[in-house]
DNA sequence: TGAAACCTTCACATCAATGTGAAGGCAAGC
DNA sequence: GCTTGCCTTCACATTGATGTGAAGGTTTCA
């Protein structure tokens, strides 16, 4: 598909995706008048890239964890391709990641936990028509 | 305490604990010289302020959630504190929340199946001397 | 053939978060 | 008392993710 139907499939701005590729996230080809060819798959790699930014990690970090994380890229699976220093680092952005999540986590609670304690309390009338 | 020694508890720089304050999530009290006092809370504070910057939530929204996170206050406990916009405005950042959680949660299962995958192929040993 | 809607690249602007430095007041130790 | 270090405010710079617009080629359709 080219580009205008991804980002109408995406809601994300043709801009930014040229600005994916850029940073080397996004990897389509060509027709033969220049214009960018992406595969089905690129609208979910697309919501991914999306969902891991706005949780706040960058598209360098991105771009080096993206090619372990959907692809069953036969050549990813072989061991030798995991050096000590990828499994490391893949490791780290993996903590790195549960921390976000804690902490997200907890205050999610803390939010549920607020409004269920004021709505018992019973004053305030979640079905109120007014 | 003064603010280089939540600076020094905290990790956070001084100038970001003061464009904190200016953006409304710190509040600090001050001392007769115009130092500013920050009470012993103020560690936990900035602990999740920095935790929720980092999980990409802006300024504006913290500030906006924030007094409903770790304020035990009576005044935010009356139903009547609760209009219906702000309930509103709480339940969507709190699935906003939790739509990165789910994001960041399959992302982090993605990373560790693909490493226990990797290793279990057996090539690889994680205890190498080399 | 010509208008409308798409595509291309290039470039400058913005916004939030952060870095950094200047110019000067206060405080603790020698 | 003077130096050292921390504090104050003010201000400009940077970085990453976006917005926006110009100038021009392509595809589609009437």
């Amino acid at each position: 598909m080219k580009i205008g139907e991804l980002s109408r499939r995406t809601g994300v701005p043709t801009r930014m995706l040229r600005y994916y590729e850029e940073q080397d996230l996004l990897h389509p080809g060509r027709a033969d008048n220049g214009y960018r060819r992406y595969p089905e798959s690129a609208v979910y790699r697309v919501q991914q890239i999306r969902g891991l930014l706005d949780s706040g990690l960058t598209t360098e970090i991105i771009r080096r964890i993206l090619p372990f994380l959907n692809e069953p890229d036969e050549i990813h699976l072989h061991p030798q391709c995991l050096t000590p220093e990828l499994a490391e680092l893949l490791e780290a952005e993996a903590s790195r990641i549960q921390q976000r999540i804690d902490c997200l986590s907890r205050n999610r609670d803390a939010i549920r936990a607020y409004l269920a304690a004021v709505r018992s309390a019973g004053l305030y009338n979640v079905d109120s028509e007014n």
